[in-house]
DNA sequence: TTTGAATGTCTACGATGTAGACTTTGATGG
DNA sequence: CCATCAAAGTCTACATCGTAGACATTCAAA
């Protein structure tokens, strides 16, 4: 595990043939180990996820502390680019320290006043929102592009429409330099967290 | 277009090699016109969503009418599997279609009140929700995994725990049968309007 | 000392995206 | 009618990937 962090942080591609070489080892030894590749990443989470540990209790309202740990999720992954890169998005890990931060997640959530069924379901929303954000900001790390060149593709796509055909897109046009993943993080997790307490007050 | 939207359609696994042969012609010819394997999965976005018009002015609140465009967008990815699975994460596409339904959907977000920079920002969050929702049911299906199968896997995962250790991942467990993307989706994509609706209203 | 499981190694297969050099096609201008 | 030339298609080849399957090594317990 940390050698594979460790080669995962360092370069962007993450192959069974380059771990092999980083543990002087043959890559087919980690298959003794590890079911799949898919097996390994999934270890990776979760000892990523070690270095976090639930906010403790009574640091602030339960949406500032909800808010703390979402962003220390965040951190955690993109101090690992090539783990943020394959979070699974299909299903949640579940490994130890997964589990309990789970755990802590879900409590902050069920106390802004959600049911069972509710938190579980805001959970998934903001696992699936952060690790989308984050992966996508290091997918395009990875493949070597430089963020301000594709920016400014996009701004210059937007800027390229008929401004009396489609007013709105060309309105983004300069919307668009003052963009970045961190604050397209921020605005997404506020939105959300704004949203659950709502409901969480209405419901209460 | 049409022989890789069919092809997306059919099978999970989209590649030069089969869109070449499904068109009888070399892979390499299909560099001819397009640069990347991207270039090709981008218009094939843009391809799509040529099915996908947006919804009249006047029927409904813009909130009730952006949720349909929404609903539209995800309709339209599942009903081309491959599509769903890679739309880029990274950066919003850019072809004809595309760009008109930006702006539709964009027109709704600033009806709801927000300004500019706000409705690029819902906008990028909305589209990245949709796309990671869809993309994950898609990829599920195609790596040939049933859904239940996995699911169980889940609910079995969080009903392992120490109920005293982990209350709240216990109690998750027993949610985990009425999951589902579908769920998942229209939980998401509600909570995300009517946050939007917060702030619109707010705003103005 | 023998056994047997755990671990590591080697080879090989079938994919994939795509660079680079070539050939074919079909419209255009003389 | 033919020469020309760009557009389109073809072929070969490379590097890379995940991993199946057969074999070799190690080392603790019997």
């Amino acid at each position: 595990m940390e050698a594979a962090l460790a080669l995962a942080d360092t370069r962007g591609d993450f192959s069974m043939r380059a771990l092999g070489r980083r543990l002087r080892v043959d890559p087919m030894a980690i298959y003794r180990h590890f079911k799949d590749k898919e097996g390994v990443l999934d270890a990776m989470v979760d000892a990523a996820l070690a270095d976090l540990e639930p906010p403790a209790p009574g640091g602030g309202t339960p949406a500032e502390r909800l808010r703390r740990m979402c962003t220390g999720f965040r951190d955690v992954l993109a101090s690992h680019p090539g783990v943020a890169l394959r979070v699974s998005t299909t299903r949640p890990t579940l490994g130890p320290h997964t589990l309990a931060l789970t755990d802590a997640c879900v409590g902050l959530i069920r106390e802004l006043g959600l049911d069972a069924a509710a938190a579980t379901q805001a959970f998934l929303m903001i696992i699936r929102f952060i690790s989308g954000v984050t992966s996508a900001e290091e997918r395009l790390r990875a493949d070597g592009d430089d963020e301000a060149t594709w920016r400014e593709e996009l701004r210059a796509g937007y800027a390229s429409v008929q401004p009396d055909q489609l007013p709105n897109v060309f309105a983004m046009a300069a919307e668009v330099p003052g963009l970045g993943f961190q604050r397209e993080f921020e605005y997404g997790l506020d939105l959300l967290i704004e949203g659950l307490v709502l409901r969480g007050s209405r419901a209460s």
